[in-house]
DNA sequence: GGGTACATGTAATCAGTTACATGATTTA
DNA sequence: TAAATCATGTAACTGATTACATGTACCC
């Protein structure tokens, strides 16, 4: 009923229908997957789970094929457009904590050179995959999500950075 | 029993009892607090189960205070010690997503600089208190702790470039 | 026509959060 | 001694994950 109950992942749903239009969860899982599923993932079960949720709230519409596979379909309710167009509207100051798994066996204590390797093999490549999207896609994308996709190059350069540092320092 | 169950927070529950060879839940929320707690917070009400349920596991020993407010005090157990130790030794090559939620509403549109200035508003106070540790306790600190801190302020400074980069950019 | 990958969904579990509740100390 | 604040814990909920299960289409 009030919006208190709504989480990420629900404006994450209602913003990926309301831009579709209408959309199947698989539809939503692909669109996840296209576009900020690198910087928050969302498991296709609660993509399943959380239009119902939704639609339960009034937030969205569902439309259950009546042919062949069943499907669900849905569209966003003008109680759906208010809830998403408030939350946007209101900038949130959350902070979001780092909650890096090495870092914190880092902390704990685990060798650092070893630690450093691991993790430079995976933030290297991520970053230069985020890179490659940037050069390659980047004058096409939407402002916005190209001014993610830098916010994503900036930190994995910042962690490649850091665990470098770690390596060296030894 | 296998160590397949164990999340983030279990090793830093274990992590810290170890530390401290013995501790009350209350303890643990120090600890936490002063340690990790601004990249990995723990709510307090978990650092009550979470023992309890690494007790069931046998992975800490729990012991009730008979006197006055029968408290719960942990240690590790042997096969507490190895469990940890193993988490230590295999470094994770897990990646963290951003999850942030600024940038979630940066994407699906919420206008830039209104939602520049609210983020700046909480990174870049956030920045000039991790400087601040830094240079006041940088020196006593133990190495793991100060590299854990060096990191967080690359970020929070990526942070606060990027969304200044937002504002500037209109 | 057999396999493999895509597509679609449900069920069960649980970690983590929120809310509630109260005891013990300090401090004004 | 009243009021905060610190300390300690439990209960209830639920979002998110994991695992399971099956249908459909394409391809060799």
């Amino acid at each position: 009923m009030s919006t208190s109950r709504l989480t990420p992942a629900s404006y994450i749903v209602l913003g990926l229908v309301a831009q579709a239009g209408e959309a199947t969860p698989y539809q939503l899982k692909q669109q996840v997957a296209a576009s900020i599923g690198s910087f928050w993932s969302v498991p296709h079960a609660q993509l399943y789970k959380e239009p119902e949720r939704l639609a339960k709230l009034g937030l969205l519409r569902e439309e259950v094929e009546t042919t062949g596979r069943r499907r669900k379909r849905y569209r966003i309710t003008a109680s759906g457009e208010t809830a998403f167009a408030e939350w946007l509207a209101e900038p949130t100051r959350e902070f979001t904590e780092l909650r890096d798994p090495g870092l914190l066996q880092l902390f704990f204590g685990a060798d650092p050179v070893r630690l450093a390797e691991a993790q430079l093999e995976v933030h290297r490549p991520r970053l230069a995959e985020y890179e490659e999207s940037r050069d390659q896609f980047g004058p096409q994308l939407p402002h916005a999500m190209r001014l993610v996709l830098e916010s994503g190059i900036g930190h994995e350069r910042e962690w490649v950075r850091f665990w470098e540092r770690v390596l060296a320092d030894g």
